[in-house]
DNA sequence: GCTGCCTGGTTGACTAGACAACCAGCACTG
DNA sequence: CAGTGCTGGTTGTCTAGTCAACCAGGCAGC
């Protein structure tokens, strides 16, 4: 029935599945490990190679003490002059996107932020923290430095808006403009990992900005950002029609 | 000595291997399984975790027969304007590049391309399949859509020029600007996987791009191509200084 | 109501041992 | 001299079984 000449087991099954699996609903539970490897005669491990080649493919998501789960990948286009917002990506999709703010700090500027934003040793930055959602689940974080100095009393102003896109240009008179933009996929660094409540480093879309304000004619905002490659998909795009 | 709590054993040699491998040289053997679960008590099941997290984490390479060896990611820079080249990408990391033309094949324009081209039906191309090494190794391959009409006699050609831009800018003054550029991180089909003589399938780099010519006002080639994620890594940019 | 405990089911980690597939090098043979 | 076959070492696959960590839900007791 199989094509197969020796493939191994693992990945003959995990095929089979994998081919099933297009069809099936996102969010759907697989079998367990043990229902799996009983009804193609398996051993447990070899089982769980299946389902771990077809979490290594993103096809499902594995939850320790839950069950395996059928997985979906949302792509993050990334192009000239659009920078991607999380939002509008996540609502397209038909899903939820929530974002939350871990904690809004004020502290001396690191070296490499002071650089970027052009600012004197000593200066101050607001560091806004933030945690991404989808339909409730923890998919991403992201930190936004910001001159302290240009935009005095930002914790209150920022309770009173809608996001923080808003305080800066309803608020301040500021409306930032994407000057740099990179994006890449790389693993997570221990401190993004605990953040994302994840014990094992994720590979993430990680991203980095730099915004400028047109009216001031410098840079006011530093951003950088992780997405769990699990759920988002990078593609980039010229071009086209 | 390990400032783990709980940490499985097989992350904790990981981490170890991981720190001590940023400053080892690129192709150094590392020690083999049952040296690795001599040496630190383990059985070769727990080495073998840590090896293969240690290949997840694109930090070492692994080879069947021989042994796991150091490995070094080169960054794909991808940005507006630039279409990455690949001999010039490897190039400057100081490796040396080598394309190989595995076939030129005269077809019927499959619909996708024809639709690219701007093609009529039954219309005929020819399709350039190349493979990409690195110091001598398969790295990548990829697929070059010319439409057959607008470049008679091409593997004649093709044969006295050093590249196929120079045969299409010197040998027919039709010189190929890129128009549509798109890359992502995706897992590699079974066709890729069999032409990058792998056996289980990889992740890569795929791009794809349409390119048109100045002169004529019209698309003239369709590329894709596909690079493995362990070797290459996908960033991309805009703006900057 | 609701807090805390227990229980069954799930994935995670580890040890034990076996055989297969593959590679490089070497000696031997024709 | 070319090719064959052997051999030791390597990673790949699989079975067997154990304990741990975690989750959801039910249930008893306050």
């Amino acid at each position: 029935m199989a094509p197969s000449t020796d493939t191994p087991t693992y990945l003959a099954v995990a095929g089979v599945l994998a081919r099933s699996l297009s069809s099936a609903k996102p969010g759907s539970r697989l079998p367990s490990e043990n229902e799996l490897a009983r009804t193609y005669g398996l051993h447990r491990q070899t089982a769980r190679a299946v389902l771990q080649e077809l979490e290594r493919r993103h096809l499902v998501r594995r939850v320790r003490g839950r069950g395996t789960f059928v997985a979906s990948l949302i792509d993050y286009r990334v192009g000239p002059g659009a920078a991607p917002s999380f939002s509008e990506t996540v609502r397209r999709t038909g899903a939820a996107p929530r974002s939350e703010t871990e904690s809004i700090r004020l502290r001396a500027a690191p070296a490499a932020v002071r650089a970027e934003l052009e600012l004197a040793t000593g200066a101050q930055v607001y560091l806004i923290s933030r945690r991404r959602f989808v339909d409730d689940e923890l998919v991403g974080c992201g930190d936004t430095y910001l001159a302290a100095d240009l935009v005095p009393d930002l914790p209150r102003r920022l309770h009173r808006s809608a996001s923080l896109y808003e305080a800066l240009t309803e608020g301040y008179d500021l409306e930032p403009v994407r000057a740099v933009y990179r994006a890449e996929v790389e693993l997570a660094s221990e401190r993004v990992t605990r953040r994302l409540g994840l014990d094992a480093q994720p590979w993430t879309i990680a991203t980095r900005g730099i915004a400028e304000c047109a009216r001031l004619r410098r840079p006011i905002e530093v951003t950088a950002g992780w997405l769990r490659a699990d759920v988002f998909r990078l593609v980039v795009e010229f071009g086209g029609r």
